[in-house]
DNA sequence: AGCACGCCGACT
DNA sequence: GTCGGCGTGCTC
């Protein structure tokens, strides 16, 4: 009888990712388990491979063409995975054309992996014919007979170095000791400061010394912090750590070691709450869904509930009655709502057992959670999208918030959603899987509708709450009464009341920056970046322009670069202009602005909304981060600048988009006892997602949407497979991108259905960070058509791409069709 | 990514 | 002959 073992490595590389069968040694049969991590000899050289066990077997006989190796050591005593997680990582395998590496690395903890450190030993001190192999000995006797192998080929420094160590081993001179250690889970973390004046810094900026975005924005936010870890800068800054160790070569900013600090909520103590008496619409929720937490089966269901219907008091009861049957429990919600307030609400019901993941942890604390959460220490995982990976066992219900949020979809490989994880991940341990949202996306509620899930409705307002009152302003008539400002003149009289009855104000505009384009009046050129297809955004308050895109920024023209006239000008509006116009308009009042320029810095964006809601600041202005969370009681009017802007996006989720976020800006007035209003700009007055939004009308926004949908074949009635093809030559991409437009059309011949495929075509942003990109689209009923026409393609052109430098993304059903 | 293997030209 | 450089193919 021979053990099995199906193995893939921890590489990410197309070539191998592949299971590979091993033997597992007798001594070794008691230690490798389905999850646990081992060291396999691989390739003709059997260099040492590091890998995770998917599976054990049995067998007789060994009827394979080739010989098996044997598997050569397990590293760790830890089960890094468990059967869902090994079924899982080969479903997201086949559904989101990814390696089992790929798919691994969302369920473990970062920092997983090892390294190898090789040495040499010299065990035959012998004369040598050989020159250079007489130079190695000669080295290693110098080194007392011991020296570390990439020192050794430091020191020989000759292509021709690995072809004499492998003489040598065969020979038995040297023998090479392999170690592997456990790549550091630092609990020491390199931070970095500015190292000079803030004034110096700006002016090396301002004098153009500085020139990189990049470095820029690194500065920007270090000059907000008092030190920041080179991983977080990045993060926040978008820069690599390159840019960061250029400012530090240059004398810019200088890097020390601090200790990490593990838990970021230790020293906070939170008041223990008990549970509500649930209002009558919460009871009947519970009645049910209790019901099928106790009987244990897979079911899901979509809770619908209006904003501050109370949904959060629902999912603390049903996480309870999870936890009273020992069961653990996952709660989704977009990053964005992940503050303290909303922390602190799980932390105060239950305690210690609450895990909080976020992309904030640093990679120590999140080991830290991952191993608390493995452990059964921690039985309820609070966090973003990838949290739905939580290494909990006994799963009785994910929670998923806000459902219809863009941010549940994951734009780098694997493009999972969270949905759809959490739905196979729910039926393979029989959980219940609850959606809740206030504006559900058409897709899940359509499923609702046809009743493949539960339909829980919370429509009440507690404590009587009365509906904010909308009104839509018509900007094309403001503009023929000759008001060319950005308020409307019934916005401005509001504001204006509002800052007489000391009560607050939010502005909402889609669009940071200052204005959308410079453009030169007398010969009509426009700033444009020079590696994309992409107008520059000009922004006041360092006198740039800037590509939201790839981060190229120039300092802004006085005169224009083609015609040398004197007027060119910034045109369109943004955040940081609106800013400007309150302030002239609105004299002496207090403006406050959130966005992706001043949430930068750590926790700058909680210190907004602090400032804000404590200082009763007048107006704050805002892209759509300020759309949700936070209550501000004192907020009663709000005000929806141009709530057209993102209808004629080319997307087929536009309505939807903009139904939810004028519903969720709207939202935030009148949450406390004051009574809310709500101003809506619009060019577009007659637009269904804006009125029925402005009615508080889900239902007519639903039913007519879908209708849409299903006319002209969008998603919940198809699915959308969006491939973009992109790379440095222009023509190389072409040609690619009609070859894989062939073969898909080839493909698809041979499907049951007619699929349409339209394209390739120049994507629509079609020249990104020097890259033209191609876009091929196939609409298809049957997703696994899509997904076999990707695997396809993927297998048999990557080689050629590889080799033109062409890249390719593959999505289905993505939130960005550009 | 390594490494074996094979081919070829340079150097002694 | 031997050495060194380079292209190709393979990985249970």
């Amino acid at each position: 009888m021979n053990r099995i073992a199906l193995v893939v490595l921890s590489d990410s590389s197309r070539e191998y990712d592949k299971e590979y069968t091993y033997l597992v040694p007798e001594d070794l049969i008691e230690e490798v388990h389905p999850g646990s991590r081992v060291i396999v000899p691989f390739g003709n050289s059997n260099r040492n491979a590091e890998g995770f066990i998917m599976g054990t077997e049995d067998v007789k006989e060994l009827n394979t063409s080739y010989r098996l190796k044997y598997i050569k050591k397990v590293l760790d005593d830890i089960k890094w995975l468990d059967q869902w997680s090994i079924a899982l990582c080969r479903w997201m395998r086949k559904r989101y054309i990814c390696t089992y590496y790929d798919a691994l690395k969302c369920m473990l903890p970062p920092g997983v992996g090892v390294k190898s450190i090789k040495s040499v030993i010299l065990i035959k001190n012998t004369d040598h014919h050989n020159q250079t192999i007489c130079e190695i000995i000669d080295v290693l006797i110098e080194n007392g007979g011991e020296c570390g192998l990439e020192e050794l080929a430091a020191y020989i420094d000759k292509a021709t170095f690995s072809r004499y160590i492998r003489q040598m081993e065969k020979e038995q001179i040297i023998l090479i000791k392999e170690e592997f250690i456990n790549k550091a889970k630092e609990k020491k973390v390199r931070v970095a400061s500015l190292a000079l004046p803030i004034d110096v810094i700006d002016e090396a900026i301002n004098g153009n010394k500085i020139r990189s975005i990049q470095q820029i924005r690194v500065l920007e936010i270090l000059k907000e912090a008092e030190y920041l870890s080179v991983a977080d800068i990045t993060k926040f800054s978008g820069a690599s750590s390159s840019s960061v160790n250029t400012l530090q070569k240059h004398g810019y900013i200088y890097y020390k070691e601090v200790e990490v600090k593990r838990d970021p909520y230790t020293g906070r103590t939170y008041e223990r709450s008990e549970a509500f008496l649930p209002t009558e619409e919460q009871a009947e929720v519970l009645k049910d869904a209790l019901v099928k937490i106790e009987t244990g089966g897979f079911y899901e269901a979509l809770l619908h509930g209006v904003t501050g219907s109370g949904k959060t008091e629902v999912y603390l009861q049903l996480i309870k009655a999870c936890f009273d049957r020992g069961m653990s429990a996952i709660v989704l919600v977009p990053e964005i709502s992940l503050t303290p307030q909303m922390v602190e609400r799980f932390k105060s019901r239950f305690g210690d057992e609450v895990a909080v993941l976020h992309s904030r942890l640093s990679a120590g604390e999140r080991y830290d959670q991952w191993r608390l959460i493995r452990d059964g220490k921690k039985r309820v995982v609070v966090g973003a999208r990838s949290a739905v990976f939580a290494p909990l066992e006994r799963l009785g219900i994910i929670i998923i918030d806000e459902e219809h949020e863009s941010s549940y979809k994951s734009e780098t490989t694997p493009k999972y959603h969270a949905r759809d994880i959490a739905r196979e991940r729910c039926s393979a341990n029989n959980a219940l899987l609850l959606y809740g949202s206030a504006t559900p996306s058409v897709e899940t509620y359509y499923r609702a509708a046809r009743g493949e899930m539960v339909l829980y409705k919370m429509l009440d307002r507690p404590n009587n709450a009365v509906l904010p009152k909308v009104e839509i302003v018509d900007m094309r008539n403001e503009l023929n009464e000759g008001n060319r400002s950005m308020f409307s003149n019934k916005l401005a009289q509001e504001i204006k009341k509002n800052i007489e009855l000391k009560q607050q104000t939010i502005l909402f505009l889609n669009r940071r920056g200052y204005s959308s384009f410079v453009i030169c009046r007398s010969c009509g050129f426009t700033m444009k970046c020079p590696n994309c297809s992409i107008n520059l955004t000009y922004h006041a308050n360092n006198e740039r322009l800037i590509c939201h895109y790839c981060g190229f920024t120039v300092k802004n023209p006085v005169s224009c670069p083609k015609c040398n006239s004197r007027s060119i000008r910034h045109f369109g509006t943004g955040t940081q202009k609106i800013e400007d116009e309150v302030r002239k308009t609105f004299d002496g009042c207090s403006v406050i602005r959130m966005d992706m320029d001043t949430t930068a810095a750590k926790d700058s964006h909680e210190k907004i909304l602090t400032t804000f809601k404590e200082k009763n600041i007048n107006i704050m202005i805002g892209t759509q981060m300020i759309a949700k969370g936070h209550d501000f009681p004192n907020v009663t009017l709000v005000g929806v600048l141009a709530a057209d802007s993102m209808l004629n996006l080319g997307d087929f989720r536009a309505s939807e988009k903009t139904f939810q976020l004028i519903t969720q800006v709207a939202g935030r007035a009148g949450r406390g006892q004051l009574k809310g209003r709500v101003i809506i700009q619009s060019y577009n007055t007659e637009d269904f997602s804006i009125l029925t939004a402005c009615n508080h009308d889900y239902m007519g926004f639903y039913k007519h949407e879908i209708l849409l949908r299903e006319k002209l074949g969008y998603p919940p009635f198809t699915n959308i497979g969006v491939i973009i093809i992109s790379g440095p030559d222009d023509k190389i991409v072409s040609t690619n991108a009609k070859e894989v437009g062939e073969t898909i059309v080839e493909f698809m011949e041979g499907c049951d259905e007619k699929p349409e495929v339209y394209g390739p075509m120049r994507a629509p942003l079609a020249f990104i960070k020097k890259k033209y990109r191609w876009r091929i689209i196939i609409k298809c009923k049957d997703i696994d058509n899509i997904i076999d026409a990707f695997t396809l393609i993927r297998d048999k052109l990557y080689k050629k791409f590889e080799k033109y430098f062409v890249e390719m993304s593959m999505d289905i059903n993505p939130f960005n069709m550009l």
